[in-house]
DNA sequence: ACAAAAGTGTTGTCTTTACACCCATGG
DNA sequence: CCATGGGTGTAAAGACAACACTTTTGT
C-alpha cells in the first residue's frame, strides 16, 4: 500500500478484502544499545507516532494476520510474537471516528460510511525481535520510523500509550515462567549482554554473579570455548541458547513453586 | 431474548445493536462438591453444551460487555472477571457460515446475507464465581445449564473446548502470582475447603500442613473466632480473607524471585 | 469406644542472596 | 602500568518439603 490511489483503494473497497471492527496492533521489542526498544512509525504529514498495526484478511487465521503483519514491517520472519489482549474500552475505541477526524489525523477524505469510520477493536501482539536484522518498511500512511526507548516514549496515537505499558507488563510476568532472549539477541552473546537485557526488562538490578548461576542451573544456555574482543578490556566468553532445553522450558513453563 | 419473535428480530437487526465479527465467550469457574465446575448452556433443540456468551453492543466498552453478558446468565454483580484470550484461528474462526449449518445448529432459518453467518473472532473471558451464589438464566437459544466437572467435559460447540482448556491455563498460570479464592468462596471457609480448592485448581496434592502456613506467612487470609460444627467430626476453625492484603497482592503480583 | 476429619511443629534440604578480589585487554 | 570491565566462589539466611501424632465430634 505505498501509492495514494492505493491506499484510496483501501479506504473504499477495504472492507471486501478485511474484516471490519478489528485490528491488530504490534508492540515490537527490539535490544540495542543496552536499552529495550520499540517501533513506532509516524503517520504521514502528522506528528505523531503509532504501533505497527493492520486489519485481519476476511479468511486469515488471526494469528497468521498477526505474523503477516509484523513481517510486512520488519521483514523479519522467525520471531517470538505472542496475543497478550485486545482493547475495546478507551474512549476512542468505543465510539465511531468521523470523517473529518480522520482527514485531520491522516490527511485523507473519506466518505462519512466508509468502514474505517466504524468503532474498532484492536488486538494487541507483542514481538521480540532481534534488532539487526530488522528492516523497517513504511507504507503510504506512515513516512517515517523510529526505535524508541520505552521509557522515553512521547504520546501515542489512539491509546497505543496504554497498548504498550500493558504489552510491557505482560513481558515483565512473562519473562518469570518463561525464558525470553532467544529472539532478541544474536545468536551468540556475552554474559553481560544478556545480563544487562533482563535488567532491562525487569527493570531492575540483578546480582552479576547469581544471575549467570540460575541460567546455567535452568540448562537454558551453554558456555561456549570462543570469546569476543571488547576494544580495551578484557574479553568475554560467548553463549548460546541451548535451544531443546530453551524450547522445553517455552512449552512447560518455568514453575515457581507454592 | 425469550421469545421466537425477539430471536428472530435480533438474527435480523441485531446488527444495529451489536458489533458484528466480535463476540464475548465466558468461562465461568464455580467450585462446588471440591470440583471446579464450569457453566454450560445447552442450545435449543440440539444435545450440544456451549459456553455461555454474547454480542457487544455498538457503543459498549469491551469490558462493561463482558460483566453484562455474564450478569445476564448468573445474575451476579461482584465478581472477578479476566480477559484471557481471543481466538481466530480455528476452523469455524475463519469462515462463514452457511444459513444451512446455522439451521442445523440452531433451529433458526436466517436469511444467507444474516450478519449472525459472518465470520465472528471470540474474545474469552473468564469468571470465578461463587457457586452458591448464582441463579442461571436461559434465554431463547438455550433451554437447559449445567455446572460440569473440567474433567468431565462433553464435545462443545464450535471450539469451545479448546477456549476452556486456554482459561484453566491462565488460571493455573495466575494462581502463582496473583491470589484466586476470593471470590470462588464463601465470606467465611475453613482451612480444608480453601486447601482443596487450590488443589483442585492446580490438579496436584499440597501439603496440608505447608498449605497454610503459606497463606498465612503471605497475610492473604486471617483466623476467625469462630468453628464451623460439620456433623460426625472435629469442628474446623473459619477464615476470612484479608481483603486489605489480598487486593495488594491483587495489584502487585506475588512475585516469585529470580 | 470408635471412626473420621482437623489441628499442629520440627528438621533437613535446597534456593536465594549478599558480597570482593583477581584477571585480561588496549591504550 | 593504568583504567575498565569480565570472571569467579562461599557463607549465611530464608524458603520449601517431608513427615505423624493428638484432639474433637457424633454415633
Amino acid at each position: 500500500m505505498n501509492t495514494e490511489e492505493e491506499a484510496l483503494n483501501f479506504v473504499k473497497y477495504g472492507h471486501k478484502q478485511y474484516l471490519p471492527h478489528v485490528a491488530i496492533d504490534c508492540v515490537i521489542f527490539g535490544y540495542y544499545d543496552q536499552q529495550l526498544k520499540i517501533l513506532l512509525l509516524r503517520v504521514k504529514g502528522h506528528n505523531s507516532w503509532a504501533l505497527p498495526g493492520g486489519f485481519i484478511q476476511r479468511r486469515e487465521p488471526l494469528t497468521q494476520a498477526a505474523y503477516r503483519i509484523l513481517q510486512e514491517r520488519t521483514n523479519l520472519k522467525d520471531l517470538f510474537l505472542q496475543q497478550f489482549h485486545t482493547f475495546g474500552d478507551s474512549p476512542f475505541r468505543v465510539k465511531e471516528t468521523s470523517a473529518k477526524e480522520f482527514a485531520d489525523k491522516f490527511g485523507l477524505e473519506v466518505e462519512e460510511n466508509s468502514w474505517l469510520l466504524e468503532r474498532t477493536l484492536s488486538i494487541g501482539y507483542f514481538a521480540l525481535v532481534d534488532y539487526s536484522k530488522v528492516t523497517v518498511t513504511t507504507d503510504f500512511f506512515t513516512d517515517a520510523y523510529q526505535w524508541c526507548d520505552v521509557s522515553e516514549l512521547p504520546d501515542l496515537l489512539f491509546e497505543h500509550n496504554d497498548v504498550v505499558e500493558k504489552a510491557l507488563l505482560t513481558l515483565r510476568l512473562q519473562i518469570y515462567h518463561q525464558p525470553i532472549g532467544y529472539n532478541l539477541l544474536p545468536e551468540k552473546f556475552t554474559l553481560p549482554e544478556i545480563h544487562v537485557l533482563y535488567e532491562t526488562i525487569l527493570g531492575k538490578e540483578l546480582d552479576r554473579r547469581n544471575f549467570p548461576k540460575k541460567l546455567l542451573a535452568l540448562g537454558l544456555i551453554k558456555k561456549l570455548n570462543e570469546q569476543r574482543p571488547i576494544g580495551a578490556h578484557r574479553s568475554p566468553f560467548l553463549y548460546q541458547f541451548d535451544k531443546e532445553n530453551y524450547d522445553k522450558a517455552l512449552q512447560e513453563g518455568i514453575v515457581h513453586a507454592y
